[in-house]
DNA sequence: CTACGCTACCCAAACGATTGGGTAACTGCG
DNA sequence: CGCAGTTACCCAATCGTTTGGGTAGCGTAG
């Protein structure tokens, strides 16, 4: 007689079909039919039988051995630049929700924003062999796309696209084009972008909308004017160091790609003994919870991202389904507040623009 | 003849057997040996071509299969209560790294701080056969911890503490007690604290260091100075608010377990038409990214978040082992800046020890 | 009465890796 | 030369599920 022990091993088909006196294979179909497989694989009778028992045993199939057959894991992988950063992560948060209604796991990695991290963590994933990934960190320009795609590998991108992959993500050009409006309306004439990584769509997005409509309305901005950064609030105030000290003139208003390089640029300002929302304007992106809670409010464009990332889930299943997907971009929603809502100082105004 | 199909499937080790002319069994073991055990397996001449071949083939091997038959799924549950809380997503950075060194895989699922979702998504880990779970969201007086022991599950607690339980968090209370020496030796006298959730050691913990060292200290504290408060930065607005409005005079020193809050506080101090630092100092806790860079660089705790998370799969890795283990409480570092470098002002001083 | 079609099951072969237990062939020693 | 020991393998069972293919028993239409 062998003692029980504390490590009791989780329960089985066999031991499930042992103890009704059937085949585990009946009980398999039982199980997981959505009633249509089930129906002429056991009486009423037996399948009640059967999920009362699996009910009381807290039957769980084994993964493992699921996928071992189906050649499926029921798991996806994302990989993000950095879980730190907050919008991949309420992204994240998505997908988990949208995963785990689908009855998919996810694993997650981040690569920094370093491309052969990148493909490292992909490989990582695939030797797991998660059912499909979703990329949260593609780089402008990147081949791994391209070699996903030649492995014929499903995947989605998520916040940055891609032209020609199926994404999700934030229609990052208008959130830039409602900022220029914006500034606009309110009298600015001398603006700058910190522009965030060049490597980002989201970036590029942001910057060219705000630059083309800032052009179509007959604003004027040059090279000079638009300064890449890393999107962390370090990188927004060196970028807004670099503003402020150059010479022929500071800008009325800045628009930071990021709520973070947005805040560091704030801190910029203020060390300069300017103060945010009177003597310079700024808005942010994303609307991150912080925005809206700061000691000088930020305007921010409010991206979706929990959506971004429930998308980006619905996007793979259909993908793995073998359906040809569009990408989708999310509208996006200017918030104004304390930090952009003045009108432009008349000095500023005047001394910048004639 | 079929076609190929583009879909190729992964080698297995049986394909490299027949390439060679050699058994899956020998492959297997000159594949997984640490020389010890390919000792004897194999010549080493044969070992080689194994080697070459696997490593050309990029065989890499099936998880599932191997962990239906070693009952070791090599991967972890994560619970944090969620990733867009930077703290947890950091220290989920560190869990990351350190299992990917020991080449285990990481699940992680937010319970929001729920304990229904908490139980909920640690039964998805563990249909999922994770060899052990690390619970960043564990509550104070939870009986999870005690189903998950006597169900003799490997687990361990991070960020959050539970006595009994190997944990790897900050040293909480020696970081409030930090707080409290600064405060006192900056000339407060009047202090509150805006302590968190109640449910969170990190809260207690903090607060009770904070709290008994300023009474021994020779200062005074009564309840109403201590809030409860969500971690987030509404929530320290929100507690900012209510010391701010009470009658019988407010703190001049403000101390939040958390940085988010103290940002919240920081934002309500302001909207009274207070300057943070100067009128009020406020002292934050973690010490994120965001806390040097802010308009008014931010006070606060660091605590050595990356670490902890990395410590805890070490803790987990030595459980699963068999092993006793120790629970961890790192040391934090006090960072004083700008927010609460004044000495108090004298007024604000006399007029309340007094 | 026979053939056919259901119903309600059972059977067994996978899936890929691991591992305890062989066993031929060779070496070395007395 | 006989025997033990070693080397370098092979064999087969096993993990838990899934799934294509039976089949016994029964009802019923022709």
């Amino acid at each position: 007689m062998r003692a029980e022990g504390t490590g009791r091993q989780p329960i089985t088909l066999k031991d499930l079909a042992a103890e009704l006196g059937i085949h585990p294979s009946t009980v398999s179909r039982v199980l997981h039919s959505t009633s249509e497989i089930a129906r002429g694989a056991a009486s009423s009778a037996t399948a009640e039988r059967v999920r009362k028992l699996a009910r009381e045993r807290g039957y769980s199939p084994d993964p493992g051995a699921a996928s071992l057959r189906t050649r499926r894991t029921k798991a996806f992988g994302v990989i993000v630049p950095r879980l730190s950063d907050l919008v991949l992560a309420t992204m994240y948060e998505g997908v988990e929700e949208a995963a785990a209604e689908a009855r998919y796991s996810t694993f997650v990695m981040n690569s920094h924003d370093n491309p052969e991290e990148q493909r490292r963590k992909a490989e990582i994933m695939l030797a797991r062999r998660v059912d499909g990934l979703i990329l949260g960190d593609i780089h402008a320009g990147s081949d791994l796309v391209h070699e996903l795609q030649a492995r014929s590998i499903p995947f989605v991108l998520m916040s940055r696209r891609y032209p020609g992959f199926p994404s999700s993500t934030c229609d990052d050009v208008v959130g830039g084009e409602l900022v220029a409006d914006h500034l606009w309306d309110t009298g600015h004439r001398a603006v700058a972008v910190i522009a965030g990584e060049p490597f980002a769509s989201t970036a590029l997005d942001r910057t060219s909308g705000f630059r083309d409509r800032w052009l179509d309305l007959g604003g004027r901005i040059s090279d000079a004017d638009i300064v890449w950064s890393r999107f962390d609030t370090e990188g927004g105030r060196e970028a807004a160091e670099a503003l402020l000290d150059r010479r022929g003139g500071i800008p009325t208003a800045v628009f930071a790609v990021n709520d973070f390089a947005a805040i560091g640029a704030m801190g910029a300002i203020r060390s300069r003994g300017l103060t945010v929302g009177q003597d310079i304007a700024v808005v942010g992106f994303n609307d991150t919870s912080l925005a809206a809670q700061l000691p000088i409010p930020l305007s921010s464009v409010r991206s979706p991202m929990l959506e971004i990332g429930r998308r980006a889930v619905e996007l793979l299943r259909r993908v793995i389904a073998g359906e040809q997907v569009e990408s989708l971009r999310l509208k996006p929603e200017l918030f104004i507040r304390e930090s952009s809502a003045a009108v432009a100082a008349a000095a500023a105004r005047d001394a910048l623009v004639g």
